[in-house]
DNA sequence: TACCTCCACGTTTTT
DNA sequence: CGTGGAGGTA
């Protein structure tokens, strides 16, 4: 092979940081600017020209679709076997260090992976043993809280609480490590600082991985947190080289302790000498980007980039204000049967929104119109009650001290121990420090609950017995079949889909065991141990918790595909519809109140702007339903940070004709129901008005006759405030 | 144990 | 409006 030919068509900065020398590097990229391509060629390169064997790469993704699409895209550029490659997500790679020494990080073998639920449940149990009142300590918040701590890299000795209730909350904290370390389970942070802690205490291991891994490569370094920081810095010691590729506009995951200030960070102690910017975009029209530059200059905070494209500016921006969210989604459906009619693939075709809760209208226009649409963000195939259950009985076989596994299948399907049986277990175990299962076994088998325990425990161990040596999909089977879980499931009217779910899960298993092939060559590389008889259950066990799956049927269909702004992150389609650019629902109002909230809502716009290649409408409503009421709310301020003469209206003639003005929130609308009237001006609830001092707001009720005639105004800037109209200069805008 | 009713709550989320 | 959790009743 030409070693060049990988290198064709790169333009010069791709071509730079793809062919940089040893040496640690940022780079900055551009939405659009090929970031995959020049992470993966550069590893290719990397190997090609000798520098690295494919052993001596880490490659570490936030997601596993990015993963899988970097090895999809090395295996297509060099003739390896990228199986022993250790790219991956932060958490697999991490499951893969503490697999290989769980003994020096001190797990068992067995170790579970507790999904967020298992978590939530695991915090509730460990609060609830301490008599901790869940009212006043609410464990979700525990749980933020426990999470946010390790992943800022503090155990529980080193939190330091600013007040009682973050005191009670770090008390939870501790038990429940102490409970996790107990049970054998760890959850998704632990994964990352337990791995942190064990190379930083353990210098012959970190010094092996230091001296394997010369180069490491990090895609969407921006949203690293504070542990990932700090574990990247540790893996790669002094003499390693790391190639971060980020873009710190692109940085909309804060709130969940992403600190974009690595990339600085990052510079300062990796790589000052080595910034490369790449600026040209390869996906948008110019009028998209335009828009989307325009944009995002509003943010303070940035470390300067501006993307160009040698494409032409193509079509304006669409604009279309809608009366409802109803006639909003309406105008979607239109628009949508007009793009297909053009031949453009609805799975081409993206519909975004800031929030959840507005999908439901628009999944309700579409469905009434036949359209087919696929929801991102569901329940997925892993955390799938069913599924949750099937994978309980396997863990508890798997590994006995998992209490959460236990109590999960205990009376499931019901099996006479209710509550105070297991209360009992609960009691013996806490007395004898022991696991639940160690108190079910000792259980004294007196009476009808001591005789169903017994059952129950005589289950497990049978299948524990029945499935010794069997390979993995054979174990799946069984267990699926032994737990009766498909019997309880076909009494009950929904059953069908679950019934389904749990052959799919055989399916899975038989799939996961073609892939995760043991190979001698890569001990640590490769994950299923032959001399373990259960370490094809345990790997499948953690395939489970840490890619939950894609979650619905019907993925390769053409459908238009609906989901927020966060979710299309990474993504690009042809068309892109972004919806409700209303005050408050985008900018959302709660990000209004937080440091950079609304800087991090303005990288998210940016987001959802530079996704679309071709075709990008903007659509809000006057109107829009909310926690069950009618809510009025003025166009997007990110409207007016857009030029003028990059977008096109093209809302109903009539509203246009009014002289209405949606960058500023002005003119009349249709009539809504509540009017008053005061010196023989009407007032109109939904009405634009202007105020000398608050500004532009929208009139969301009014009340009362003659002198007595007030309105309640929500203004752009000031927010919600009643005015009497016989006193205020309100002025219809 | 299963079902029902009432109440509180309501950004964004990967692993 | 809608959901999910909790608590009560048959």
């Amino acid at each position: 092979m030409n070693p060049h030919h990988i290198l064709d068509g790169l333009n010069a900065p791709q071509l730079e940081a793809v062919t940089l020398p040893d040496v640690s590097a940022l780079i900055l990229a551009g939405a659009g600017s090929g970031k995959t391509r020049v992470l993966t060629t550069r590893i290719a390169w990397l190997i090609q020209t000798g520098r690295i064997g494919p052993g001596g790469v880490m490659a570490v993704t936030f997601t596993n679709k990015a993963a899988r699409e970097m090895l999809t895209r090395i295996s297509a550029m060099l003739p390896i076997n990228t199986r022993g490659m250790w790219v991956g997500t932060f958490h697999g790679l991490c499951n893969r260090l503490l697999r290989a020494h769980f003994r020096e990080a001190a797990l068992p073998q067995s170790f579970q992976i507790l999904d967020s639920q298992d978590q939530l449940a695991l915090v509730k149990r460990v609060m609830k043993a301490n008599g901790l009142d869940d009212e006043k300590y609410p464990p979700r918040q525990a749980q933020w809280f426990i999470n946010a701590n390790k992943d800022a890299g503090l155990r529980p000795s080193r939190v330091d609480p600013a007040d009682e209730f973050e005191r009670r909350f770090r008390d939870v904290y501790e038990a429940y490590d102490r409970q996790c370390q107990h049970e054998g389970v760890v959850d998704f942070a632990e994964l990352l600082l337990r791995c942190h802690e064990l190379l930083s205490r353990n210098e012959i291991l970190r010094e092996h991985y230091r001296a394997r891994f010369r180069h490491i490569l990090v895609d969407e370094f921006q949203d690293t947190n504070k542990l990932q920081y700090a574990w990247l810095k540790l893996l790669a010691g002094r003499d390693s080289c790391v190639f971060a590729v980020g873009d710190d506009d692109q940085s909309v995951y804060r709130f969940r302790g992403a600190e974009p200030g690595n990339m600085r960070q990052f510079e300062h102690e990796f790589a000052t000498d080595h910034v490369i910017k790449l600026e040209q975009n390869y996906r948008s029209h110019g009028n998209i980007l335009d828009a989307a530059n325009a944009l995002i200059s509003h943010n303070q905070a940035r470390l300067g980039k501006n993307l160009w494209t040698a494409e032409g500016k193509g079509e304006p921006l669409r604009v279309f204000e809608a009366a409802s969210d109803a006639q909003e989604a309406a105008y979607i459906v239109d628009e949508v049967r007009s793009l297909r009619a053009e031949g453009v693939n609805l799975a081409d075709v993206a519909l975004l929104y800031r929030s959840n809760a507005q999908s439901r209208v628009l999944e309700h226009a579409l469905f009434g119109a036949g359209i087919p649409y696929r929801v991102y963000g569901g329940l997925r195939f892993f955390e799938r009650q069913e599924i949750k259950h099937a994978l309980a009985y396997l863990r508890l076989i798997a590994n006995a001290e998992d209490d959460g596994a236990f109590l999960r299948v205990v009376n499931f399907p019901t099996r006479g121990i209710g509550a105070r049986s297991v209360e009992a277990l609960q009691e013996i175990a806490r007395t004898h420090g022991s696991s639940l299962w160690h108190a079910a076994c000792a259980n004294p088998p007196g009476g009808k609950a001591g005789s169903s325990i017994a059952a129950f425990v005589r289950l497990i161990d049978g299948m524990r017995t029945a499935v010794a040596g069997l390979p993995l999909q054979e174990i799946v089977e069984s267990v699926v079949e032994g737990s009766s879980l498909k019997d309880h499931y076909r009494t009950e009217k929904e059953g069908a889909e679950r019934i389904e779910n749990l052959d799919e899960l055989v399916n899975a298993a038989a799939a996961f065991s073609a892939e995760e092939i043991y190979d001698p060559q890569q001990p640590e590389g490769g994950m299923v141990d032959p001399d373990d008889p259960l370490s094809a259950l345990n790997a499948f066990l953690a395939h489970a918790a840490l890619e939950a799956g894609e979650h619905q049927a019907g993925a390769g269909q053409d459908a238009l595909q609906l989901m927020t702004a966060h979710s299309a992150k990474g993504l690009e389609f042809h068309s892109v519809f972004i919806s409700g650019l209303e005050e408050g629902l985008f900018p959302h109002e709660n990000s209004l109140n937080e440091l950079d909230g609304l800087e991090e809502e303005r990288r998210l716009m940016y987001v959802a702007l530079t996704r679309a290649r071709r075709r990008l409408y903007l659509t809000f409503a006057q109107s829009r339903m909310l926690h069950g009421q009618v809510r009025y709310n003025l166009a997007s301020r990110f409207f007016q940070e857009l030029p003028p003469a990059l977008m096109k209206r093209v809302n109903a003639p009539a509203a246009r004709a009014a002289g209405y003005n949606p960058f500023t929130g002005a003119s009349p609308r249709a009539a809504f129901e509540n009017t008053v009237s005061y010196a023989g001006n009407p007032w109109r609830v939904g009405q634009n008005v202007t105020h000398p001092k608050f500004g532009a707001g929208v009139i969301v009720n009014a009340e009362g006759r003659g002198s007595d005639a007030r309105v309640q105004v929500n203004f752009r800037e000031a927010g919600l405030k009643w005015l009497a109209l016989e006193y205020a200069k309100l002025s219809a805008a």
